[in-house]
DNA sequence: GTCTATACCATGATAGAC
DNA sequence: GTCTATCATGGTATAGAC
């Protein structure tokens, strides 16, 4: 097994084990038993547990990019683009119910951490806030796309959180759609 | 110096270390240490870290229920009421950008750790949700109040979330209005 | 590149003196 | 009710054999 695709698989378990368990109380042990490798042979590839947090955040962001040139090829104008990002509280609302919003929750726990890549791990939201910017803007937003970003990445975290905190599909239902028809009235069904 | 004062010296402190640095991050040599006593005589007062996180819980919801009643008994009608809410975010600003909500990071991070009270935690949003809800009955929006309550604590959470994560003050401002405006549309001025 | 063994420290928790 | 002393556990991190 070559040394790349055993630093690809901690890189993903680590992935996984910060957002279901959270950054702190996920220890070195955590991630060597879920990827069947010993302790020692971790610290090869790992120094410092902020280095694999480096790793996790770098492997977020290619991941968001990549969904987000997705969502770019498939979508037929701005509008119906800016419907995917609504619909991930749909889409990943098991996950989300569950651990929350996987940014917004790092960014949280890395604050109260007082840790050096706080910023780093914000730079995630921005990913989503320029992008959607970029679509309100094609979509004749002008002046006005980045407080329209912000104010859907703002509904988008909130309905995360109250769904981690009461469990309730029904109410994402009703926020995915009410955010749909702000969209509808911002942009226009044409987009 | 009596145990009970002792005690409310411990919650307390316990209290601000948890919203500032997490309740999992936050040891007992770090509460006792503030409060000034030993570790030794911490566990004369608190067995277990459940324990101490369970009066944690009552003391914040002691907190909110008489911030509510204030507002119960200041404000002239539903409106102003829900307009002291909507202003915590700015009232609390500065911490807010700091450590984020206290019941909404509280709730994510006991989320996390699959710890028993988070449902317990979840209970403080929930005294927010029904007095909003309460407070949009008197303004007469009948079966629609509980969601207009849900609305509202998921647009504070949501801000909260992301001037934590990106320490934008003229974002807070701009929400914060928006708030207001979108109650004065249900609502109306008169309230 | 992977392993075992181990050093070292902070943590939650206890025992017992005063 | 407060203290000091102590323990067991689990965490990060290192050394060195294979």
């Amino acid at each position: 097994m070559g040394a790349g695709e055993t630093r690809d698989r901690i890189v993903a378990t680590a992935d996984e084990l910060f957002y279901a368990s959270g950054f702190d109380s996920t220890s070195f042990a955590d991630i060597a038993d879920a990827v069947k490798i010993s302790r020692g042979n971790f610290y090869y590839h790992f120094k410092t547990k902020d280095e694999i947090l480096h790793a996790v955040i770098a492997r977020r962001g290619a991941e968001r990019r990549a969904m987000m040139e997705r969502w770019e090829s498939e979508g037929a104008n701005p509008r119906d683009r800016i419907g995917r990002f609504i619909d991930i509280l749909i889409v990943n609302q098991p996950k989300i119910m569950a651990h929350g919003c996987p940014i917004g929750t790092l960014c949280a726990e890395l604050a109260k951490l007082d840790h050096a890549q706080h910023d780093e791990a914000a730079g995630l939201f921005t990913l989503f806030r320029d992008w959607l910017r970029t679509q309100f803007e094609k979509a004749g937003c002008g002046d006005a796309s980045d407080d329209l970003a912000m104010h859907l990445l703002m509904r988008s975290q909130g309905v995360a959180s109250l769904v981690n905190a009461f469990g309730d599909q029904d109410f994402v239902r009703r926020e995915v759609e009410a955010m749909h028809a702000w969209l509808d009235a911002r942009i226009g069904e044409a987009g």
